[in-house]
DNA sequence: TCCAACATGTAAGGTGTTACATGATTTA
DNA sequence: TAAATCATGTAACACCTTACATGTTGGA
């Protein structure tokens, strides 16, 4: 549900197409909530029919068109209302989890290959995060600085230290994953010794029934 | 995809009917992968029909019945190679950080709500995973006694490392989200002054337009 | 006899993924 | 004229949520 409040956010600061919408999720939102354009098209309809915004067709060149939105009043109090309401978190389903409780259950080299990629999955996701703090420091992404635009002098730094607040904490979440997966190979170290080196055989372990 | 991995996991164990099943997701593997029953029989069913799992009716009194599962060859095969496989990350969708990401746009009063609900929403959860941590110390839970019961004397090390390594990285996540949320207080604290005690008000701030 | 627990589902709808489909415009 | 980018979707399917639906059994 939070998708068409990610739409709105972006919608708030100045009239947009699907397409260009789209090119912020895959760019500096996307880092934060991700969405296809299969999906971002028809919630831009649906909102428009529900009243929340309003599309103008442009023509582009001879024959082209795009629909640029912008955000209608009911959409302003929408939005006012869900930054209101308390956020529905969602059960926990955890896939890494889930597989780092069943590790016994599996080789260390499976153990190990699971907890490389989670190592290497959370430091890229890690580096996409820093990259956006360096760009909001440097005020160098689009987005932001059309938000600054219209945004009155004495709430830019409000503006910005939340946007800084969201990434850190994605930083340091992508840190605290690393750190535990790095843990992970240590244990298995510990039980199964260390990696083999292609020349001798551990122990063989896992796979034991049940 | 994983519930049905989730359930095999469980099932290796010995067999189990989809009530049993249910029972876990509301208790110990539920703190890792929630799934309400009427998604756990439809998928027992198909799981039985793919040939993973197998089914027998067993009568209970005089007209009840119930369906108890187990593993078959084909299922332990499709286990292994699930441990084997690589985990599919999925895309970030995040509705926490999104929102804080545009605290700028609401009142101090609902940052600091959202926030505190960020705060008791992750305490409870860690709560719950920090029991979970002294069951599996204390080897109060029947699914880790009888999962001990059907594994090797020499492989109790490693079953219960795992166990207490999954959960003490989710208490470690549940511990940074804490941390985060606080110092999104103290920021809230910092930009708009201390929250309103009731007898004077700050000034006001936040629905500036954009 | 009533209630808690046992036991197993269906139905409708929302959300998200992947693949497919189509065409216009701009720039090299 | 070819390729990149602009521009907007549909279709099928997987997964998940919420609500509804139904009956049995064992114990107080």
């Amino acid at each position: 549900m939070s998708l068409r409040y990610a739409l709105l956010a972006l919608l708030r600061v100045g009239p947009l197409s699907g397409y260009d919408l789209q090119k912020q999720f895959s760019l500096s939102v996307g880092h934060v909530w991700h969405a296809p354009d299969s999906q971002i098209y028809p919630e831009l309809r649906k909102m428009e029919t529900e009243g929340l915004i309003e599309g103008e067709e442009q023509t582009r060149g001879q024959r082209g068109t795009r629909r640029v939105y912008h955000v209608t009043d009911a959409g302003q109090s929408a939005y006012a209302e869900w930054m209101r309401s308390p956020l529905d978190y969602q059960r926990v389903r955890d896939p890494a989890h889930l597989r780092a409780a069943y590790l016994e259950n599996t080789t260390p080299e499976a153990a190990r290959a699971f907890l490389h990629g989670h190592v290497s999955e959370w430091q890229s996701e890690r580096e996409q995060w820093e990259q956006e703090l360096r760009r909001i420091d440097a005020r160098d992404n689009p987005m932001l600085v059309r938000r600054l635009a219209v945004t009155p002098e004495a709430d830019h730094e409000r503006t910005v230290a939340f946007k800084r607040f969201a990434y850190e904490g994605l930083v340091e979440r992508a840190n605290g994953e690393i750190a535990w997966a790095r843990r992970g190979l240590e244990l298995v170290d510990r039980l199964d010794g260390p990696p083999d080196d292609g020349r001798n055989s551990p122990p063989s372990r896992g796979d034991s029934q049940a």
